[in-house]
Parts: C-alpha cells; sequence; structure tokens
DNA sequence: ATCCGCGTGTGAAACCTTTCACTGATGGGC
DNA sequence: GCCCATCAGTGAAAGGTTTCACACGCGGAT
C-alpha cells in the first residue's frame, strides 16, 4: 500500500483535533452534527481508511474470529462455518476459516498463528479428545470455544450428542431387519467417531444382539476415498459373512461405499444398506438416496459464535454453557428398500 | 488476552538490547549463536508470542491473504481454497477465505475489510464483470489477482478457457446425437455462466445446428435447489418439444437437475441426458455418474497465491501473466446410455 | 602506528490508533 | 450573581514491533 492518509491528516483537514476524528469513528453521538459532517467529508476527500493493525495493537484484541475446522472439504463444515460468519458479522466481526485437515500438526500451527494475530477468540473441532495445547492460551486469557464436542463445566462447548446419533443410525438398521452390521469409521481417536461408535454398539445391545453383531471398520480419514477403500474390502467378502449393512462414520464415506457398491452393480440397500451421517445435501442427491443422521449444522456454527462472543464481551456475567443439540434420522432408499421404487 | 510479555521483556531477562531480540527473530543469521541462544532461552521463559498486530503496523502489510470467493458451499471453491492455502503456506502466510455469495454487496464489505487489515494481497472471483473498486484498490497499492476469471494484460489472472469447455460439453452431446440442447444457468451477469453459454453455441454452430438448438433456461443461481427447480420445469415441458440434453452451468445445478429426475423416475440418459460444469468429487458419486467438464481446481488456486505473492514480494522485476487452463472434459454414465450397463 | 572493514550489538524513532484526564463554554437552578 | 452539571472538543500517552544510523572492539592491511 502506498502512503494512507492517517487521523491525523484527517483531523488537519477538519480542522479539529485527532481524538475527535477517533470520537467520530467510534463513538459518533459524542461529537456535535456539524462537526461530525466536517469530519465525515474530509475522511471522504481523503480517502482514509482505518488501520485495522494499529487499532488492534491498541485495543489489544483483534476483531477477526479464528474457526479451525477438521476438513474444509467437508461440506458438514462449510455449512457449519456459514452458521459462525452469519453470527459474526451480526456483531460487526470477520472470521478467518482454517483447515487442520485432522491434522496436530497443523492445528497446533494454526493455534499459534491465531495467537500470534491476538484474535477476538478461537472456535475449534480439536483434532484430539485432550488438547493442553488449548487449556494453555485459555490459561492466558483466550477464549475458546469446542464446537462439535462436548466438554467440562470449565468452558463453553457446542455438541451433538453422538451417542444417540449412533443409536439411531443402528437401532433403524436392526428394525430393518439386519443383524450383521458393520461401523465404518476411523481414525478411532476423533471423539465423534469414537461417541457414534459407542451408540452403534448400545443400541446393539439393546436390541439383544450379541457383541459381534457390531463390526468395526477401521478407515485412515473420513472422505470419499476412504469409503471406496471399504466399499471394495466389503465386496471382497465372503457373502455368508458379509455384513448385511454399514454404518459410516459420515457421509463422506456413506457416498464412497456407496459408488463402489454401485461400480460392481450390487444393490443398495439390497446387498447392502448404507447409513451416513451428517445429511450434507448431497447425501439426498446421491445414486442411491442416502439414510443419514442429521445435525443442525449451520445452527451449531451460529450458537457457537454466540457463545464465544458472549463470554470475551462480557466476562463478568458470562456463565459457561454446553450446549447439546438432538440429532435427527432422516430415512431414504439406501436403507429402506420400501422406500425404492 | 492477560499482559504478555514484550520482546523489551525478553530483552531485559537475555541482558541484551531489544533491536537484538527483533534480530533474533527476523535475521537470527546476525546474532552471535551464544547469544541468539540465550535470547531463545529468555523467549521460552517468558513464554514470549510475537504481537502481530504491532508487526504489521510497522512494516505496513499484514501477512494474511484475503480470497473472496462466490460460494464456499461449492466444493469446486473449497478445492481452489485449499490450493490457495498450500501455496500460502509454503511461504509463510495464511489465508482468510471470505465467501462473497454472490452479493455485489457483499463483495464490498470484504473488499473494505482487506483494505482496513492491510490485507497481503487478494485474490478474487469477482461477481461481476467490471469492478471498479478493484481497479481502486491496485491504484491504491493493493496486489489483487483474479482467479477463475481472465483479464487486460494490466493484471495477473488465472483461469479456465470457459469458452472451450462449453464447447467440448455441448460437441460431446452433439456427438451423441442431441439436437435439442438446453443450456442451464444464471444469472448470465456471470462471466464464467457467459462463457460456457458462448462456448455451447459455439460448438452448436461448428456443427451445423440452427441457432435454436441451444434453448437458455435461466436460473437465479448455481445451486442444487435451482437445479431442481428447473428439473421440474424441464419435466413439465411436452416431451416433442422437451430437450433431449442439458449441458448445466456447474455441477451444483446438473445434481439438482439429475435428483428431480430421479425423483420422478424419468431416465438419466435415456429421456435427459446430462453435463455439469468442474467435475466436483461429488459428480462420480450421483446417482446417475455425471459427466462433467475438469476444471484444474486446486491448481488454478494454487497458481493464482503464487502469482500473487510474486507481485507482492518483487514488484521491480514482476511481470503480471494471465494464466489461463485447459479444461477437460470426463465423460460418464449421465451423458452415455453406452457406459450404464 | 594508523586506518579500514567486519561482525555484533544498541536504542531512538516511527508506525497509527484509542483512551482518558482535562479545558472551556453554556445554561439551569438556587 | 454564583455554582454545578453537561457537553464538545483537546492532545498527550500508550500499545509492541521493526528499522536504521550508529557505536564498539578487534584483526589485518598499509
Amino acid at each position: 500500500m502506498t502512503e494512507s492518509a492517517s487521523v491525523i491528516d484527517v483531523a488537519r483537514r477538519a480542522g479539529v483535533s485527532l481524538g475527535t476524528v477517533s470520537n467520530v469513528l467510534n463513538r459518533p453521538e459524542r461529537v456535535a452534527p456539524a462537526t461530525r459532517e466536517r469530519v465525515r467529508q474530509a475522511i471522504e476527500e481523503l480517502e482514509f481508511v482505518r488501520n485495522e493493525a494499529a487499532r488492534q495493537l491498541r485495543t489489544g484484541r483483534s476483531r477477526t474470529i479464528g474457526l479451525i475446522v477438521l476438513d474444509v472439504g467437508n461440506p458438514f463444515f462449510t455449512d457449519l462455518a456459514a452458521g459462525v460468519e452469519n453470527a459474526a458479522e451480526e456483531a460487526g466481526l470477520s472470521v478467518i476459516l482454517c483447515n487442520s485437515g485432522n491434522s496436530a500438526t497443523r492445528e497446533d500451527h494454526y493455534l499459534s498463528l491465531l495467537q500470534e494475530q491476538r484474535a477476538y477468540g478461537i472456535l475449534i473441532t480439536p483434532v484430539t479428545g485432550k488438547n493442553d495445547r488449548i487449556q494453555e492460551l485459555r490459561a492466558r486469557g483466550m477464549q475458546v470455544v469446542l464446537v462439535d464436542r462436548g466438554s467440562a463445566k470449565r468452558q463453553c462447548s457446542v455438541s451433538v450428542d453422538d451417542v444417540v446419533g449412533g443409536e439411531l443410525a443402528v437401532a433403524h438398521l436392526i428394525a430393518q431387519g439386519h443383524e450383521r452390521i458393520a461401523f465404518v469409521g476411523g481414525p478411532v481417536s476423533i471423539n465423534q467417531v469414537a461417541d457414534r461408535l459407542v451408540g452403534a454398539r448400545r443400541a446393539a445391545r439393546s436390541a439383544g444382539l450379541p457383541k459381534t453383531a457390531i463390526r468395526l471398520i477401521r478407515t485412515p480419514g473420513l472422505n470419499v476415498a476412504a469409503g471406496r477403500k471399504t466399499g471394495e474390502q466389503i465386496a471382497g467378502m465372503p457373502p455368508r459373512t458379509r455384513p448385511t449393512a454399514v454404518f459410516c462414520a459420515n457421509d463422506l464415506l456413506a457416498l464412497g461405499v456407496l459408488q463402489e457398491m454401485t461400480r460392481r452393480n450390487l444393490d443398495v440397500p439390497g446387498d447392502l444398506a448404507i447409513v451416513g451421517y451428517d445429511d450434507i445435501d448431497f447425501a439426498a442427491a446421491a445414486a442411491v438416496p442416502l439414510t443419514s443422521v442429521r445435525q443442525p449444522r449451520a445452527q451449531l456454527g451460529h450458537t457457537a459464535a454466540e457463545l464465544l462472543i458472549d463470554e470475551v464481551s462480557s466476562p463478568e456475567t458470562h456463565q459457561h454453557r454446553q450446549v447439546v443439540f438432538e440429532p435427527e434420522l432422516v430415512v431414504r432408499e439406501s436403507s429402506d428398500a420400501k422406500l425404492s421404487t
């Protein structure tokens, strides 16, 4: 940027002190209308643009929320981000979207970055369960809200009950008559994956199925490619032991599995019923419309941002809250033969 | 944030001047190893974290690239963003992802924001063709690279030849024997849409089809919902005049159309052949795998970021470049009956 | 003996904003 | 006629970093 006008230049031009210019910018009601207008004029003429860095330096805090998600390639997270952005915009804040890509290293990198930037606050879907780094940041005065992940009472969090979600999914499959069900997901170090698995097993137990009813198929990641690989694997199993249904830890996996089944001319749900998780928009548009566990994506983001803003703007009155949303099962053809025509 | 240590505190603790601390941070080779180590120690002990705002204030420029895209909900743009992020990370920069959502107002809002933040530079997929605001920013010394949009010689841009893309798509449909083809997209004020349409018409002309061969069906946006509406509309046409094939301006539209066809038990490609654009990952996973025009998404972003970084870091030697990539047609079942089993 | 250059290290100045204690003026209440 | 409260506006100080001209000491060349 070439030399641009500062408040001082504006003040000089308007014939007032720089304090007055600042007041026009930040608390216009304290300035007499005539003066205010004169200052506005000067700002216009000089094409003055406030320097956010200087402002931050002085106020000690930036006006940008950091949002760290596990995978921007997953529409679930972009929808969530849209919710965050809405809430932020209402409060005159902006959002910087960071993609940890499930890597603790990158997560750490972004946390450092946000710390250096003295971010307004941080919304994060943490890669691992216990993240000491986050506690350390909080100890140093940075507000952090966990997203899509519950937490202890000492901090704010917004999540969806993944155990219930897993239960819903598998209870539905069992109701459809399935007894050999596979859970597809991983790494299990991801909380969401672990919780959904717990729910799945609980549903099996409730239905009186043996422990072996839920078979765990681990994947290295939660994307379409991993799903396709799993699809191959399942297709290669002997039909007598092959699961008749799979519950995938997210929709990307489910779409991958589905794609592989379609490629091999296996029937869904006939040969294999599939249930996904997240109910992203593409789930309904899949080869066989996908049964999925819906989460209030945008609302999740919106609420998280609101909690963060409250925590930052009213530190005295703020009460930590752990908001937990309920998931909802959306049944489509991929798990219900009667629905397909 | 609570009081945190500054360079001065570090300097005091290490028994050096603050200039030396700054040197350790920015040009460590100029400091004697022993001193350097002592300073590093002090930084560690005090848990010193550089204040990015102060740094920016002094250097006059932030280390964050602004990326403004038309629609974060479209995987095309998140893939593009991933490419940008890679290139940025290599250069030690970060990226703030802004979503204009096709609204000129929001675009303007974000441009102001980035200007206030004295962004490192801006990568933008502009909403409208001529954007004076961008020229104004450039005149004031802000570097801007156009993404997914060609430009005049006076500035850098990275794009894919959308006319060729449109031509490829429609030439393919014509080769499949279609003579009543609809182009689905809008608003046509979006350059990409207009160019793809031009390409479509050119292909028709080359094949000797009458002008009326390509029928334009306008949509209010480029998303799945708009596609579904269009699908209804097409399904409602009398079979004798109904187009036998559609070329959609992007994959989201195509998926929407496809979804509606499937819902109505119309056969794709039998009753309607469909070609999309972008070849997002979900295209291959659709009800009927989608023929689409592939663009090098990540590479587009990566190259754009590189151009920007070159422009900012070597203003003297920098030569403006207009990089144009070639699109590629990926044929799948949605447009080719022989492929479906 | 002198001078030069080099490697290290120094600290004031500059970057631009916000805040806050303060000044003057005005008008109302007593 | 005096005091007080209120309003409008002032300008110095602070915030943390980078930069740059400069100082210092030492070895080697002249």
